[in-house]
DNA sequence: AACCCCCTAGGACAAATGACCTATACCACT
DNA sequence: AGTGGTATAGGTCATTTGTCCTAGGGGGTT
């Protein structure tokens, strides 16, 4: 059990409120009142605000791989781990309807602002591309698997931000059942209906 | 031919570096600078930046009304009504790779933000899930119409959010036709394949 | 004790921003 | 010519924000 040093304390807030808030809209007194600290303290381990950001992108860099690696550990089916993919939006639905995607919104947001960090950013969604790419080349969809992935990453993303417009729960549970029955229908053993 | 008067090109200005860089990220005077005018003369049109907010939204609702208006009156079929829909990311796809959905990304910003304009903005979507469930209904869908409707919105908001990120324009092309593919499952008449 | 290093606090500062005010030019109408 | 309303310009002000600096505290080592 590793301390937690005020450094990770600091990220930790600052990840809460860029994705609640988004990055400009968070300052730096925001963050430090949130971790209950002084803003010295808080230049001390963080110079500018950049810092701060790859810091959180490196936190939700290292929590997603995390995530995927525990998925892939369970020895489980790929149809299986690319369900559970699809479920995070379920396993976050509360969140999701008041901020949305934590990593779409941050890119998005990134993006318009011709951040330099946006291509540390989009890492994120790389991550999951890659990794879903993979999956779905283990369950036999060769070529197209890396469209299948970016696919079903667009209709993730889609269902978060209209469920964040309308403050729609139940909305995300339809989507994500549209997107299991998808999935079993790229199995390619399968015939179609 | 109505003149344009300084307050059009104000809210025009401001629609567009809205859309460009963010509602937040854009001043007072990044608009007065786009339009040519002073700050001055600025304020005495819009007291306030929510009024531009509030301008720039009435304008894109007017637009996008404009726009459904025009589709319903080629005397076209419900489909191919629907189909226009889908292809407004082809015909805007240099400027959504660039900044995403206008649409969607102020409402995600202005609920960050917890904005008093969000609902406003949020009817723009809804004007759109309207106009879209109408057509499903007209189409026979019946119950599931606007089911059908906010489905589409999604498939189209998670194109345009990954279309940004990876500023990737053929991605909006593969998007474009699966979703037209999916519209022909819809027609209630055919037999699936 | 003396020293040193890591951490914390609080304040200072220039730049930017939203908001506001006043002066002036223009134009129509009497 | 005079008057009044509309529009434009430019300046001011308080506040916020990112950045930076200095002073001090606490603990370990010599």
């Amino acid at each position: 059990m590793t301390q937690e040093t005020t450094k990770d304390r600091i990220a930790e807030a600052a990840d809460q409120l860029f994705y609640e808030r988004g990055f400009e809209a968070t300052s730096f007194a925001d963050i430090a009142a949130s971790v209950g600290i002084s803003r010295g303290n808080f230049y001390y381990h963080f110079k500018t605000k950049d810092d701060i950001l790859e810091a959180v992108i490196a936190r939700r860099m290292a929590s997603t791989r995390a995530m995927l690696n525990e998925w892939q550990a369970e020895g489980s089916s790929p149809e299986q781990r690319i369900a559970c993919f699809i479920r995070i939006l379920i396993a976050n639905q509360a969140k999701i309807t008041l901020y949305g995607c934590p990593v779409g919104t941050l890119v998005a947001e990134l993006g318009k602002l011709d951040h330099a960090v946006r291509d540390k950013a989009n890492a994120i969604f790389t991550l999951f591309r890659d990794w879903l790419c993979h999956q779905f080349e283990e369950l036999g969809c060769g070529e197209g698997a890396d469209a299948l992935a970016i696919h079903l990453l667009a209709r993730s993303q889609g269902a978060a931000t209209l469920a964040q417009a309308f403050g729609d729960v139940e909305f995300i549970n339809r989507e994500v059942a549209l997107m299991l029955d998808w999935l079993r229908d790229q199995l390619p053993g399968d015939q179609p209906a």
